[in-house]
DNA sequence: GTAGGGTTAG
């Protein structure tokens, strides 16, 4: 990946990192995560009782049990609250580690301020505690979220020139925003990089770029990653498959579309309320309204209901019929259709 | 022991 001009701010912080990268470097590679046992909560109530029952024992709970609590509440995107409690938890005395800083990271790149995010970066500088991985995929994801790809790539770069190991994650977060921007040629470029380096892409990882490319008008690239996906002996997903299909039918490949049909149906694949709305709008367009009713009929016997977005198709029809009837007003075709979809009920 | 990412948007 070509390498970006690190603006001054970003400097500041991660340059300060660089004394610590030695001892981060033989660290990093032996350690594993286990798997997550999540703690949850009810409500936050039950979660705010518990922290000021923390907060008010003497001695304190240990960091650990504090970001126990934490975590749940991350995962509910109580944000605000969050960063307000780990103020508290410094007024109280309680010292932070580096899942607590990361869990604060996290939590002001959520908000929208990973200038904040880069702050607590240069806080734990100061107060002696090392960043990890953790902490700079975070950062990155905060940068890509909030559209400053450039920046994200500077800090990855600075990463890995700082002797940090981006793992499968960081690599994952680096391509969403290779999707995001919409390079197709760098998303795919990075694929194979990831590859490469042993972080092998996963149908997630491949749905990223499959739907970048259809979305960037290159659905011939697209398809060739949706073989290539099943020779390597995975099982495309429900997602790849409306991206396909939803290019295919922009395109006017109704030929192609109902072959990927057949092919989910084959695999055992359940359309779901994206496929059909696809296939409705398709129809609609093409001023076939029994085939649009007749597929409303199908997705409901299949426990699927149509919702607003589904019925909003058939006022495509709209434009076939204008198209048409030159001479009737569309308001009065309106009016025609919605009487006789009332009275003859055509969804049942 | 505790922390970070994930594709469709019809």
């Amino acid at each position: 990946m070509a390498k970006l001009h690190s603006p001054s701010f970003l400097h500041s912080f991660v340059n300060g990192v660089r004394h610590l990268s030695t001892l981060h470097s033989s660290l990093s590679s032996s350690v594993k995560r286990t798997p997550k046992k999540h703690i949850s909560f009810d409500n936050v109530d039950d979660a705010l009782a518990l922290f000021d029952k923390m907060i008010g024992k003497y001695p304190k709970p240990s960091i650990v049990e504090f970001t126990k609590l934490l975590a749940p509440l991350v995962r509910m995107k109580r944000y605000s609250l969050v960063v307000s409690m780990c103020t508290q938890m410094e007024l109280s005395g309680v010292s932070h580690n580096v899942y607590s800083l990361n869990i604060l990271v996290n939590c002001f790149c959520q908000l929208g301020r990973v200038d904040f995010g880069l702050s607590v970066l240069g806080k734990m500088l100061k107060l002696g505690v090392e960043p990890d991985v953790v902490t700079f995929s975070t950062l990155i994801n905060g940068l890509v979220k909030a559209s400053k790809f450039s920046l994200a790539v500077s800090l990855f770069d600075e990463m890995v020139e700082k002797g940090y190991q981006p793992d499968l994650i960081t690599y994952s977060i680096i391509l969403n925003g290779l999707s995001k921007i919409g390079d197709t040629d760098r998303a795919v470029r990075f694929l194979r990089l990831m590859e490469e380096r042993g972080f092998k892409p996963n149908v997630v990882a491949y749905g990223t770029v499959i739907d970048c490319l259809c979305k960037n008008g290159l659905l011939e690239e697209a398809l060739h990653l949706f073989s290539e996906l099943k020779v390597k002996g995975n099982r495309p997903n429900i997602v790849i498959y409306n991206c396909l299909i939803h290019a295919m039918s922009n395109l006017g490949q109704q030929k192609e579309v109902r072959r990927l049909l057949n092919e989910m149906m084959d695999s055992n694949i359940s359309l779901d309320i994206f496929t059909y709305t696809i296939v409705i709008d398709a129809y609609c367009k093409e001023g076939n309204i029994l085939e649009a009713i007749d597929t409303v009929r199908t997705m409901r016997k299949q426990g699927i209901e149509p919702d607003v977005v589904t019925y909003n198709k058939f006022f495509c029809l709209l434009c076939w019929i204008d198209s048409c009837c030159l001479n009737c007003s569309k308001f009065m075709v309106v009016c025609c259709l919605l009487t006789l979809m009332s009275v003859v009920n055509p969804w049942n």
